[in-house]
DNA sequence: AGAGAAATTGCATATAATAGCACTTGATGA
DNA sequence: TCATCAAGTGCTATTATATGCAATTTCTCT
């Protein structure tokens, strides 16, 4: 498949098990190229391991999380929302108004992570952002 | 008490209703000046409320936040903390390895605001960040 | 002060996420 | 290839947060 090589390996390179449920959790979210939700994941590698349980899900993500594979996104829907940590990071401005959502290239934060390694030494992690405020269309419009 | 008058004022004046409960989990954040967990809140507001529901808790705390009284601050523990959005808005850096939370004012994350007003026409909230990466210490250490 | 509409509460319940524990499995090295 | 052991899994229970609904309360208007 390809995919399930590139996350066997780096889960190797970073001493953890690759198990058949971390294989099919986590290359079907590099997969993806999205967003997904824990439960969306969950019914997506149950295709590979009907056993699978939502904890392992979790487990899995907790631990993609500190290796750096996975972010989180918190979208203001009620689940969190992982993402595949590739090269391109990107941020959102959502709005708390009409709901649209904008994607940001990285940038921004960016040019913040630099001012606060120069500031206090502190290497800003920055993966995803989910922004919240009110968009260029309604301030105009009011109610648009 | 003067923390209340403030309260049921604001309420008020945004179209909400000051009810008791609301009063106060309000004042009791107001007062405190600090962030606080809802199960603290309910705590606090029980020694006035003694039947107060923690669903009221929460409810009180989403209503205040859509009015931008209160925000969010989730540091990375199980609970997500909330605080009285006053004058002086803060963020935080929070090193995920030895865990040492440092406060930082608003002028980075303000320039960053007025970028995105500039680019996009967003207008960023922006009330509480918490930043996570590795602080100047545990890069230099190792282990410290 | 009192009536009525609309918002809020309490209670019960649902959902999202986490954690404990005994059993299983993957990685390592002989 | 097989034994060993730590890490991971499934299952269950628990915690954190959100929601539906009937009863109650606040606010507004008179």
């Amino acid at each position: 498949m390809g995919c399930e090589e590139e996350v066997v390996t780096t889960l190797r390179k970073a001493g953890q098990k690759a198990t058949p449920q971390r294989i099919a959790v986590l290359s079907a979210l590099r997969h993806s190229g999205r967003h997904m939700t824990a439960s969306e994941l969950l019914a997506e590698a149950k295709r590979q391991i009907p056993v699978l349980e939502i904890s392992t899900v979790y487990r899995t993500l907790a631990a993609a999380k500190e290796l750096r594979l996975v972010g989180e996104a918190r979208m203001g829907t009620g689940e969190v929302e992982y993402e595949w940590l590739g090269q391109n990071r990107h941020h959102h401005l959502i709005c708390r108004q009409c709901g649209q959502v904008e994607r940001i290239e990285d940038t921004y934060l960016a040019s913040l992570a630099i001012a606060l390694f120069e500031n206090y030494g502190f290497r800003a992690d920055l993966d995803h952002f989910a922004i919240f405020g009110i968009c260029r269309n309604c301030q105009k419009g009011g109610r648009g």
